[in-house]
Parts: structure tokens; sequence; C-alpha cells
DNA sequence: ATGACCTGTTTAACAGGA
């Protein structure tokens, strides 16, 4: 059995910048991914639709690059990883509560800070649609599964963030063109309740704790010059606990990244957190 | 404008995405 490899920490650090980035596609992506990388120099990234086995994602290319990698993959669809600068302490791969669903879509990393952990979940979460098909309910269900399982990761009362694409556009605010998305799985009162049932738990929206603009988008389709028209959603998200929110520092969307060449759809999302608690 | 994409893959007048 092969040693996994493991990068060291970095000698210190003031605060961290954990990111999440639904990528569409790691082969496709690696370069505009390194890029990325070397411009924001994220302590933390959530990578969604990786769409890649575990054997065939780049991981000694991002070692390489100075990070540790936890990959949770499957082919050609779906798939979700996190790369950290520091080591794991912990990881667990799936989403607990249903045995039988083989779609890789959650993986569950804990990092070792200097006075504290934080936990970090990156977080493919089913689109949905069409919504008269089982891929509707198997949506619901597995919100379902995420309110349980974020229930019990908020009784160990740590710094949490759940990070991910999640496939919500959670008020008519998120979306350049509302009344497009009204029938759609990614808007529906049942998607939008359980995204609320989220927050209800005492998770935060960290956009939403710093800017409460409409206008703020995370996706735009490839399609009938969306990037072009500024007709975006806002569907990926980090949620923390109460006590990620006594560090948060800032929320940001590197917008810029969508007009690259040979962009994924979505756009990297970054919380920003002290290493010393403010409240 | 009635049009307009991208990815991985069983390379297809395809499936799936959002």
């Amino acid at each position: 059995m092969p040693q996994p490899h493991v990068v060291a920490a970095p000698a210190f650090l003031s605060d961290m910048q954990i990111a999440t980035w639904n990528i569409n596609g790691i082969k496709a992506r690696l370069p505009v991914l390194l890029e990325w990388l070397k411009e924001a120099n994220p302590d933390i990234c959530c990578l969604q639709e990786i769409k890649s086995v575990n054997e065939g994602f780049p991981t000694q290319i991002l070692e390489d690059a100075g990070y540790n990698v936890a990959v949770h993959g499957q082919k050609a669809f779906n798939g979700v990883a996190i790369l950290s600068k520091r080591p794991f302490d912990e990881v667990s791969y799936g989403l607990p509560g249903d045995d039988s669903d083989e779609q890789s879509r959650y993986l569950e990393a804990v990092v070792q800070l200097d006075d504290t952990i934080i936990r970090v979940a990156s977080i493919y979460l089913p689109n949905g649609n069409p919504v008269d098909s089982p891929k509707y309910s198997y949506k619901l269900a597995w919100m379902d599964r995420l309110i349980a399982h974020a229930k019990q990761l908020l009784k160990l009362e740590e710094p949490l963030v759940l990070a991910g694409d999640y496939n919500v556009i959670p008020q008519s605010q998120d979306a350049k063109r509302p009344e497009l998305w009204v029938n759609d799985a990614l808007a529906l009162p049942q998607s939008r309740a359980r995204f609320r049932s989220l927050l209800n738990l005492g998770l935060t929206d960290a956009l939403r704790a710093v800017n409460t603009d409409a206008g703020i988008y995370t996706f735009w389709d490839y399609q009938a010059g969306a990037w072009k028209r500024d007709n975006g959603i806002r569907i990926d998200h980090a949620l923390l606990s109460p006590q990620a929110v006594d560090r948060l520092e800032e929320c940001r969307i590197d917008k810029h990244v969508r007009g690259w060449t040979k962009p994924s759809d979505h756009v990297p999302l970054v919380v920003t957190v002290s290493e010393a608690d403010n409240a």
C-alpha cells in the first residue's frame, strides 16, 4: 500500500480562504484551474463536477501546486474533490442516509488550523430536472439527507463550511430573469423550502451575510449568449455554522474567470475566515 | 432573429447538464 503523499502545512496563515467551484470536467479545465489557483491562492478549494474516476484525477499535478488532494469521483458524471494546503485530519466520502446512492456528490474533510479545526464539505446537489421525472424526487430526497446530516454536524459546534453547487436559486433576486425559472427544479417552492430549512438549522449563506444586492450570479449558461447578456443565476453557495460565521471576514465571487478562455459555466466563490475568533 | 453550448464518452442524427 503506497503511503499517501502529504504536503506540509504553511508556517503561518493570518486567515483562511475557502473556495468552491463547479469546474465542469477536470480534464477540460485543468489549465484554467491551475491558472486560478495561482491567482487566488486559496487555502482550501472544493471542486464539483470533476467528471472523472479517482484514478483519472490529476492528483500529482495538484500536489505539485502545493495542495493535499481528496477525491470522490465516478465515471463521466458528477464527482467532487477537496484541495487543501494543510493536511487532512479526516476525510469522509459520500452523504449519509442512503447506502444505495451511487452518485459521487459529497465529500467532507477536517483540517487543523492554528487554534481550532475547520470542517469543510464539497457538495454537488442534484439538478433535479425534468421535474416530472425521478430526478426531481431524487433531488428533494438528497436535500432531506443533507438537512439531516447538517443537523448532526451543527451539534459538533465546530467551524463548518458546506460549500458547493446547490443547484438552488434561493430567491427571485438571484436570477437575472426569474420568470424563466418558475417551473424549474432550481427554483420550485419545494427546492427553495429545503434550502431555507438548511438556513433555519442555523447555517448562514456567506454571500448574503456580506452583500444583499440583486444581480450577483455564479453561473452563466454556455448557450444563447448568457454571459454576454449577464443572464446569470446564483446557485453556488457556502453555508456557514455559527462558529464559522464568527470568523467570517469576506465572501466574494471571482466573476472575471467566466470571461477566460475555455471557462467553466460556473465561477469560483471564495469565503475568507480569520484564524482568530471575531465574536 | 425563428438562431446561438459544452463535456465525456459506448465517437453518436448521444446523454446530461442548468
